[in-house]
DNA sequence: TCTGGGGTCCTCAAACTC
DNA sequence: TCTGGAGTTTGAGGACCC
Protein backbone atom coordinates (compact mmCIF):
# COMPACT_ATOMS: atom_id res chain seq x y z
CA UNK A 1 0.00 0.00 0.00
CA UNK A 2 1.64 3.43 -1.35
CA UNK A 3 2.22 5.56 1.65
CA UNK A 4 0.12 8.76 2.36
CA UNK A 5 2.37 11.73 3.36
CA UNK A 6 0.96 15.04 3.50
CA UNK A 7 2.70 18.69 4.04
CA UNK A 8 0.97 21.61 5.90
CA UNK A 9 2.28 25.08 4.97
CA UNK A 10 0.90 28.03 6.39
CA UNK A 11 0.86 30.98 4.23
CA UNK A 12 2.64 34.23 4.87
CA UNK A 13 2.73 33.02 8.15
CA UNK A 14 4.15 35.59 10.49
CA UNK A 15 2.24 38.08 8.04
CA UNK A 16 -1.06 36.10 8.51
CA UNK A 17 -0.51 36.23 12.58
CA UNK A 18 -0.31 40.22 12.28
CA UNK A 19 -3.65 40.23 10.48
CA UNK A 20 -5.59 38.27 13.23
CA UNK A 21 -5.06 41.63 15.23
CA UNK A 22 -5.03 43.96 12.44
CA UNK A 23 -8.26 42.58 10.37
CA UNK A 24 -8.25 46.34 8.86
CA UNK A 25 -5.07 45.94 7.05
CA UNK A 26 -6.85 42.37 5.10
CA UNK A 27 -6.16 43.27 1.45
CA UNK A 28 -3.07 45.65 1.23
CA UNK A 29 0.20 44.91 0.92
CA UNK A 30 1.89 44.29 4.80
CA UNK A 31 5.78 43.64 5.36
CA UNK A 32 6.98 42.20 8.53
CA UNK A 33 10.17 43.30 9.27
CA UNK A 34 12.52 44.80 11.70
CA UNK A 35 12.91 48.37 12.11
CA UNK A 36 16.58 48.33 12.44
CA UNK A 37 18.80 49.86 10.06
CA UNK A 38 20.37 46.46 8.46
CA UNK A 39 16.99 44.22 8.31
CA UNK A 40 15.79 42.25 6.00
CA UNK A 41 11.63 41.38 5.10
CA UNK A 42 10.78 38.77 7.41
CA UNK A 43 7.36 38.04 5.75
CA UNK A 44 5.38 39.14 3.57
CA UNK A 45 1.44 39.17 2.19
CA UNK A 46 0.31 37.84 -1.25
CA UNK A 47 -0.86 41.49 -2.21
CA UNK A 48 2.99 42.92 -0.87
CA UNK A 49 4.63 39.69 -2.89
CA UNK A 50 2.74 40.91 -6.13
CA UNK A 51 4.76 44.37 -5.72
CA UNK A 52 7.91 42.00 -5.70
CA UNK A 53 8.71 41.62 -2.42
CA UNK A 54 9.81 38.62 -0.48
CA UNK A 55 11.40 37.40 2.42
CA UNK A 56 15.49 37.95 2.95
CA UNK A 57 15.15 41.11 0.73
CA UNK A 58 16.61 44.23 2.29
CA UNK A 59 14.02 46.66 4.32
CA UNK A 60 15.24 49.48 2.50
CA UNK A 61 14.81 47.60 -0.85
CA UNK A 62 11.57 46.65 0.08
CA UNK A 63 10.33 50.40 1.34
CA UNK A 64 11.63 51.29 -2.55
CA UNK A 65 9.92 48.64 -4.20
CA UNK A 66 6.55 48.85 -1.78
CA UNK A 67 6.18 52.09 -0.86
CA UNK A 68 2.47 52.27 -0.01
CA UNK A 69 3.33 49.53 2.27
CA UNK A 70 2.60 48.69 6.18
CA UNK A 71 5.29 47.51 7.71
CA UNK A 72 5.20 45.69 11.03
CA UNK A 73 7.91 44.65 13.57
CA UNK A 74 7.54 41.14 14.08
CA UNK A 75 6.42 39.79 17.35
CA UNK A 76 7.53 36.18 17.78
CA UNK A 77 5.71 35.25 20.78
CA UNK A 78 2.39 35.67 18.83
CA UNK A 79 3.84 33.46 16.15
CA UNK A 80 5.02 30.72 18.54
CA UNK A 81 1.50 30.66 20.18
CA UNK A 82 -0.07 30.25 17.13
CA UNK A 83 2.25 27.90 15.70
CA UNK A 84 1.84 25.44 18.72
CA UNK A 85 -1.88 25.40 18.87
CA UNK A 86 -1.71 24.11 15.00
CA UNK A 87 0.80 21.64 15.57
CA UNK A 88 -1.68 20.53 18.26
CA UNK A 89 -4.67 20.31 16.17
CA UNK A 90 -2.35 18.34 13.74
CA UNK A 91 -1.32 15.56 16.17
CA UNK A 92 -4.93 15.23 16.95
CA UNK A 93 -5.32 13.43 14.26
CA UNK A 94 -2.27 11.52 13.83
CA UNK A 95 1.20 11.02 16.36
CA UNK A 96 3.18 11.06 12.82
CA UNK A 97 3.59 14.77 12.91
CA UNK A 98 7.16 15.87 12.01
CA UNK A 99 7.39 19.94 12.47
CA UNK A 100 9.81 20.71 10.15
CA UNK A 101 9.92 25.21 11.35
CA UNK A 102 7.48 27.31 12.63
CA UNK A 103 4.97 27.14 10.04
CA UNK A 104 5.32 23.54 8.72
CA UNK A 105 4.90 20.21 9.39
CA UNK A 106 4.76 16.44 7.54
CA UNK A 107 1.71 13.74 8.39
CA UNK A 108 2.01 10.31 7.86
CA UNK A 109 -1.65 9.48 7.01
CA UNK A 110 -1.14 6.05 6.05
CA UNK A 111 -2.45 4.55 9.05
CA UNK A 112 -5.07 7.24 9.92
CA UNK A 113 -6.96 6.23 6.51
CA UNK A 114 -8.09 3.60 8.00
CA UNK A 115 -10.15 5.76 11.05
CA UNK A 116 -10.96 8.70 9.12
CA UNK A 117 -10.86 8.00 5.63
CA UNK A 118 -9.10 9.44 2.81
CA UNK A 119 -6.07 11.55 2.86
CA UNK A 120 -7.67 14.86 1.03
CA UNK A 121 -10.84 14.52 3.21
CA UNK A 122 -8.67 14.58 6.55
CA UNK A 123 -6.44 17.42 5.70
CA UNK A 124 -9.45 19.39 3.70
CA UNK A 125 -10.64 18.81 7.67
CA UNK A 126 -7.59 19.91 8.95
CA UNK A 127 -7.47 23.35 7.03
CA UNK A 128 -10.56 24.22 7.76
CA UNK A 129 -10.10 24.13 11.36
CA UNK A 130 -6.72 25.71 11.23
CA UNK A 131 -8.89 28.79 9.50
CA UNK A 132 -11.78 28.59 12.15
CA UNK A 133 -9.71 28.22 15.58
CA UNK A 134 -6.63 30.66 14.49
CA UNK A 135 -7.76 32.99 11.43
CA UNK A 136 -4.61 31.90 9.37
CA UNK A 137 -4.68 29.93 6.41
CA UNK A 138 -2.93 26.80 5.21
CA UNK A 139 -2.33 25.36 1.89
CA UNK A 140 -1.14 21.11 1.56
CA UNK A 141 -0.08 18.93 -0.47
CA UNK A 142 -0.15 14.96 -0.27
CA UNK A 143 1.62 12.39 -2.21
CA UNK A 144 3.58 9.22 -1.66
CA UNK A 145 6.65 11.17 -0.54
CA UNK A 146 7.94 13.93 2.06
CA UNK A 147 9.57 15.42 -1.34
CA UNK A 148 6.25 15.38 -3.33
CA UNK A 149 4.06 16.00 -0.33
CA UNK A 150 6.26 19.43 -0.01
CA UNK A 151 6.65 20.34 -3.67
CA UNK A 152 2.96 20.15 -4.22
CA UNK A 153 1.79 22.19 -0.96
CA UNK A 154 4.12 24.74 -2.34
CA UNK A 155 2.27 24.72 -6.44
CA UNK A 156 -1.09 24.77 -3.61
CA UNK A 157 -0.24 28.23 -2.16
CA UNK A 158 -2.48 30.74 -1.34
CA UNK A 159 -4.97 28.82 0.81
CA UNK A 160 -5.19 25.40 -1.57
CA UNK A 161 -4.63 21.57 -1.48
CA UNK A 162 -2.65 19.64 -4.52
CA UNK A 163 -3.11 15.98 -4.61
CA UNK A 164 -0.46 13.66 -6.56
CA UNK A 165 -1.90 10.15 -6.61
CA UNK A 166 1.04 7.75 -6.11
CA UNK A 167 0.54 6.40 -9.82
CA UNK A 168 0.89 10.05 -11.19
CA UNK A 169 3.64 11.31 -9.41
CA UNK A 170 6.66 11.03 -12.26
CA UNK A 171 4.18 12.95 -14.78
CA UNK A 172 3.40 15.65 -11.59
CA UNK A 173 7.40 15.83 -11.04
CA UNK A 174 9.07 15.36 -14.76
CA UNK A 175 7.94 18.92 -16.31
CA UNK A 176 8.62 21.10 -12.94
CA UNK A 177 12.04 23.45 -12.80
CA UNK A 178 14.96 21.71 -11.61
CA UNK A 179 15.04 24.02 -8.48
CA UNK A 180 11.57 22.88 -7.24
CA UNK A 181 13.18 19.97 -5.75
CA UNK A 182 13.56 21.14 -2.03
CA UNK A 183 18.04 21.43 -1.79
CA UNK A 184 18.28 22.58 -5.18
CA UNK A 185 19.25 26.45 -4.18
CA UNK A 186 20.93 29.23 -6.93
CA UNK A 187 24.42 27.27 -6.57
CA UNK A 188 23.50 24.05 -7.27
CA UNK A 189 21.01 25.29 -9.83
CA UNK A 190 23.61 27.61 -11.48
CA UNK A 191 25.66 24.06 -11.51
CA UNK A 192 22.89 21.93 -13.27
CA UNK A 193 22.38 24.39 -15.42
CA UNK A 194 26.24 24.25 -16.86
CA UNK A 195 24.91 20.82 -17.95
CA UNK A 196 22.10 21.54 -19.37
CA UNK A 197 19.66 20.59 -17.08
CA UNK A 198 16.30 22.60 -16.76
CA UNK A 199 14.08 20.20 -15.63
CA UNK A 200 13.35 17.58 -12.99
CA UNK A 201 12.98 14.97 -16.77
CA UNK A 202 16.60 16.41 -17.83
CA UNK A 203 17.88 15.69 -14.23
CA UNK A 204 16.27 12.20 -13.85
CA UNK A 205 17.54 11.30 -17.72
CA UNK A 206 20.85 12.28 -16.99
CA UNK A 207 23.80 9.77 -16.03
CA UNK A 208 24.72 9.88 -12.73
CA UNK A 209 28.26 10.16 -12.96
CA UNK A 210 27.79 13.53 -14.90
CA UNK A 211 25.79 14.76 -12.05
CA UNK A 212 27.75 13.92 -9.24
CA UNK A 213 30.82 15.62 -10.64
CA UNK A 214 28.90 18.75 -11.52
CA UNK A 215 27.73 18.91 -7.46
CA UNK A 216 29.13 16.00 -5.64
CA UNK A 217 28.13 12.60 -4.58
CA UNK A 218 25.74 13.06 -1.99
CA UNK A 219 24.14 15.95 -3.39
CA UNK A 220 23.65 14.18 -6.99
CA UNK A 221 22.54 10.44 -5.32
CA UNK A 222 20.17 12.47 -3.00
CA UNK A 223 18.50 14.77 -6.48
CA UNK A 224 18.43 11.89 -8.41
CA UNK A 225 16.70 9.96 -6.59
CA UNK A 226 14.01 12.55 -5.96
CA UNK A 227 13.87 13.43 -9.75
CA UNK A 228 12.54 9.81 -9.87
CA UNK A 229 10.21 9.82 -7.37
CA UNK A 230 12.33 7.70 -5.11
CA UNK A 231 12.00 8.97 -1.69
CA UNK A 232 11.63 6.80 0.94
CA UNK A 233 12.22 9.50 4.22
CA UNK A 234 10.15 8.79 6.74
CA UNK A 235 8.61 11.22 9.08
CA UNK A 236 10.46 11.24 12.53
CA UNK A 237 8.36 13.00 15.40
CA UNK A 238 10.77 13.40 17.33
CA UNK A 239 13.40 15.86 16.55
CA UNK A 240 16.78 15.91 18.21
CA UNK A 241 18.52 19.37 18.31
CA UNK A 242 22.42 19.07 17.15
CA UNK A 243 23.59 22.71 17.51
CA UNK A 244 21.96 25.91 19.34
CA UNK A 245 23.30 29.23 18.32
CA UNK A 246 23.18 32.81 18.10
CA UNK A 247 24.31 35.96 16.47
CA UNK A 248 23.86 39.54 15.84
CA UNK A 249 24.81 42.16 13.00
CA UNK A 250 25.97 45.42 14.49
CA UNK A 251 23.96 48.45 13.39
CA UNK A 252 27.60 49.77 12.10
CA UNK A 253 30.63 47.64 11.57
CA UNK A 254 33.04 47.38 14.70
CA UNK A 255 36.33 47.42 14.98
CA UNK A 256 38.23 43.83 15.85
CA UNK A 257 39.34 43.58 19.71
CA UNK A 258 37.19 46.39 20.82
CA UNK A 259 35.53 46.13 23.94
CA UNK A 260 31.87 46.22 22.78
CA UNK A 261 32.27 43.36 20.37
CA UNK A 262 33.80 41.61 22.80
CA UNK A 263 30.96 42.36 25.47
CA UNK A 264 28.80 41.53 22.29
CA UNK A 265 30.24 38.05 22.12
CA UNK A 266 29.93 37.42 25.75
CA UNK A 267 26.39 38.13 25.68
CA UNK A 268 25.52 35.50 22.74
CA UNK A 269 27.89 33.06 24.54
CA UNK A 270 25.84 33.87 27.85
CA UNK A 271 22.44 33.44 25.69
CA UNK A 272 23.37 30.26 24.28
CA UNK A 273 24.84 28.55 27.53
CA UNK A 274 21.26 29.48 29.12
CA UNK A 275 19.58 27.95 26.14
CA UNK A 276 21.45 24.61 26.62
CA UNK A 277 21.04 24.16 30.17
CA UNK A 278 17.38 25.39 30.08
CA UNK A 279 17.30 22.26 27.10
CA UNK A 280 19.39 19.55 29.84
CA UNK A 281 21.99 19.33 27.61
CA UNK A 282 25.73 20.17 27.68
CA UNK A 283 28.02 20.52 24.47
CA UNK A 284 31.88 19.07 23.13
CA UNK A 285 32.16 21.69 20.67
CA UNK A 286 31.95 25.77 21.23
CA UNK A 287 32.40 28.08 17.61
CA UNK A 288 32.11 31.30 16.78
CA UNK A 289 31.70 33.32 13.71
CA UNK A 290 32.86 36.73 12.47
CA UNK A 291 31.58 37.92 9.20
CA UNK A 292 33.59 41.09 7.85
CA UNK A 293 32.49 44.52 6.80
CA UNK A 294 32.76 43.09 3.51
CA UNK A 295 30.95 40.04 4.20
CA UNK A 296 33.19 37.53 3.91
CA UNK A 297 32.58 35.06 6.85
CA UNK A 298 35.18 33.55 8.90
CA UNK A 299 34.11 30.46 11.94
CA UNK A 300 36.54 28.85 14.01
CA UNK A 301 36.10 25.88 16.52
CA UNK A 302 37.26 23.79 19.40
CA UNK A 303 35.98 20.43 20.45
CA UNK A 304 36.96 19.95 24.43
CA UNK A 305 38.53 17.34 26.16
CA UNK A 306 34.16 16.74 27.95
CA UNK A 307 31.31 18.32 27.72
CA UNK A 308 30.20 21.22 29.49
CA UNK A 309 27.55 23.69 30.17
CA UNK A 310 29.15 26.67 31.88
CA UNK A 311 28.68 29.99 30.62
CA UNK A 312 32.38 30.85 32.59
CA UNK A 313 33.46 27.89 30.00
CA UNK A 314 31.40 28.71 27.01
CA UNK A 315 32.31 32.42 26.86
CA UNK A 316 36.23 31.65 27.56
CA UNK A 317 36.54 29.46 24.67
CA UNK A 318 34.13 31.88 22.80
CA UNK A 319 36.49 34.55 23.32
CA UNK A 320 39.51 33.05 22.60
CA UNK A 321 37.91 31.82 19.16
CA UNK A 322 37.33 35.83 17.78
CA UNK A 323 40.46 36.46 18.60
CA UNK A 324 42.32 33.82 16.46
CA UNK A 325 39.39 33.80 13.74
CA UNK A 326 40.98 35.42 10.42
CA UNK A 327 39.18 38.47 9.13
CA UNK A 328 39.27 42.09 8.36
CA UNK A 329 39.81 45.21 10.82
CA UNK A 330 36.35 45.90 10.77
CA UNK A 331 33.40 43.17 12.10
CA UNK A 332 29.63 43.22 10.70
CA UNK A 333 28.71 40.14 12.52
CA UNK A 334 29.77 38.11 15.67
CA UNK A 335 28.07 34.42 16.39
CA UNK A 336 28.36 31.47 18.92
CA UNK A 337 27.39 28.15 18.33
CA UNK A 338 27.31 25.09 20.40
CA UNK A 339 27.73 21.54 18.56
CA UNK A 340 28.05 17.73 20.07
CA UNK A 341 25.38 18.39 22.46
CA UNK A 342 24.42 15.45 24.65
CA UNK A 343 21.66 14.99 27.68
CA UNK A 344 23.05 16.39 30.73
CA UNK A 345 22.47 13.39 33.14
CA UNK A 346 25.55 11.42 33.21
CA UNK A 347 28.15 13.55 30.98
CA UNK A 348 31.30 13.89 33.09
CA UNK A 349 31.52 17.77 33.68
CA UNK A 350 34.55 20.22 32.13
CA UNK A 351 36.29 21.58 34.42
CA UNK A 352 36.94 25.67 33.61
CA UNK A 353 40.31 26.94 33.79
CA UNK A 354 41.68 29.28 35.86
CA UNK A 355 38.14 29.14 37.63
CA UNK A 356 36.93 27.21 41.19
CA UNK A 357 34.97 24.49 39.55
CA UNK A 358 32.89 24.49 42.39
CA UNK A 359 31.44 28.30 42.32
CA UNK A 360 30.60 27.80 38.57
CA UNK A 361 28.05 25.06 38.08
CA UNK A 362 26.38 26.99 41.53
CA UNK A 363 26.40 30.39 39.74
CA UNK A 364 24.68 29.14 36.57
CA UNK A 365 22.10 27.49 38.59
CA UNK A 366 21.46 30.84 40.56
CA UNK A 367 21.54 32.88 37.16
CA UNK A 368 19.23 30.35 35.64
CA UNK A 369 16.68 30.40 38.34
CA UNK A 370 16.47 33.89 38.54
CA UNK A 371 15.91 34.37 34.84
CA UNK A 372 13.41 31.38 34.66
CA UNK A 373 11.36 33.47 37.45
CA UNK A 374 11.65 36.85 36.39
CA UNK A 375 12.21 36.41 32.77
CA UNK A 376 15.57 36.36 30.12
CA UNK A 377 16.59 39.66 30.71
CA UNK A 378 15.76 39.46 34.54
CA UNK A 379 19.99 38.97 35.51
CA UNK A 380 23.19 39.69 33.46
CA UNK A 381 26.78 40.09 34.05
CA UNK A 382 27.72 43.85 35.31
CA UNK A 383 30.31 43.40 31.96
CA UNK A 384 27.83 43.05 29.50
CA UNK A 385 26.14 46.32 30.58
CA UNK A 386 27.40 49.24 28.41
CA UNK A 387 29.62 52.22 30.28
CA UNK A 388 27.73 55.05 31.59
CA UNK A 389 24.45 53.36 31.64
CA UNK A 390 24.80 51.94 35.55
CA UNK A 391 23.26 53.59 38.06
CA UNK A 392 23.55 52.02 41.39
CA UNK A 393 20.50 52.86 44.07
CA UNK A 394 20.69 51.72 47.69
CA UNK A 395 17.33 49.64 48.17
CA UNK A 396 16.54 46.31 49.77
CA UNK A 397 14.96 43.70 47.73
CA UNK A 398 13.12 40.54 49.10
CA UNK A 399 13.67 37.44 47.02
CA UNK A 400 13.74 33.77 47.78
CA UNK A 401 17.16 32.55 47.92
CA UNK A 402 17.89 30.29 45.20
CA UNK A 403 19.88 27.69 46.59
CA UNK A 404 18.56 27.29 50.20
CA UNK A 405 15.00 28.02 48.87
CA UNK A 406 14.65 30.62 52.07
CA UNK A 407 13.57 34.03 52.44
CA UNK A 408 16.29 36.44 53.06
CA UNK A 409 16.15 39.87 52.18
CA UNK A 410 19.57 41.11 50.24
CA UNK A 411 20.13 44.24 48.66
C1' DT B 1 21.41 49.51 -2.65
C1' DC B 2 22.11 45.72 0.01
C1' DT B 3 22.41 41.20 2.03
C1' DG B 4 18.80 38.65 9.51
C1' DG B 5 18.83 34.75 12.46
C1' DG B 6 18.50 29.92 13.55
C1' DG B 7 19.25 25.76 11.92
C1' DT B 8 21.11 21.17 9.05
C1' DC B 9 24.10 18.99 6.12
C1' DC B 10 27.94 18.52 2.96
C1' DT B 11 32.74 18.95 1.06
C1' DC B 12 37.42 19.42 1.39
C1' DA B 13 41.81 19.68 3.49
C1' DA B 14 44.76 19.12 7.32
C1' DA B 15 45.90 16.66 11.32
C1' DC B 16 46.03 12.60 13.61
C1' DT B 17 46.19 7.49 14.34
C1' DC B 18 47.24 2.94 13.20
C1' DT C 1 63.29 3.69 14.47
C1' DC C 2 61.62 5.58 10.34
C1' DT C 3 58.34 5.98 6.55
C1' DG C 4 54.32 5.77 3.73
C1' DG C 5 49.56 4.76 3.04
C1' DA C 6 44.89 4.32 4.53
C1' DG C 7 41.30 5.51 7.43
C1' DT C 8 39.31 8.64 10.81
C1' DT C 9 38.57 12.97 13.06
C1' DT C 10 38.46 17.83 13.21
C1' DG C 11 37.98 22.36 11.52
C1' DA C 12 36.72 25.75 8.02
C1' DG C 13 33.72 27.15 4.71
C1' DG C 14 29.66 27.01 2.09
C1' DA C 15 24.87 25.73 0.36
C1' DC C 16 20.40 25.45 1.56
C1' DC C 17 16.01 25.90 4.21
C1' DC C 18 12.36 28.70 6.64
Amino acid sequence: MARSIAHVDMDAFFASVELIERADLRGRPVIVAPSGGRGVVVAATYEARALGVHAGMPVGRARRAAPAAVFIPPHRQAYTRVSRGVMALLREVTPLVEQVSIDEAFLDLTGARKRLGAAPGIVEGLRSQIAQRFGVTASAGIGRSKSVAKIASVRAKPDGLLVVPPERTLAFLRPLPVDALPGIGPHTGAALARLGVRTVADLADSPDTTVARAIGDKAAAHLLALSRGQDDEPVTPEHVEKSISAETTFEQDLPRGCEELRREVMRLADKVAWRLRSAGLMCSTVGVKVRDADFKTHSRSHTLDSPTDSTATITGLALRLVASARGAHLTRLAGVRLENLQARAGAPLQETLGQDPSRLPRLDRVRDDVRRRFGGAALTSGTLIPDGTVRLRRSRVSMMDPINQSNQPGR
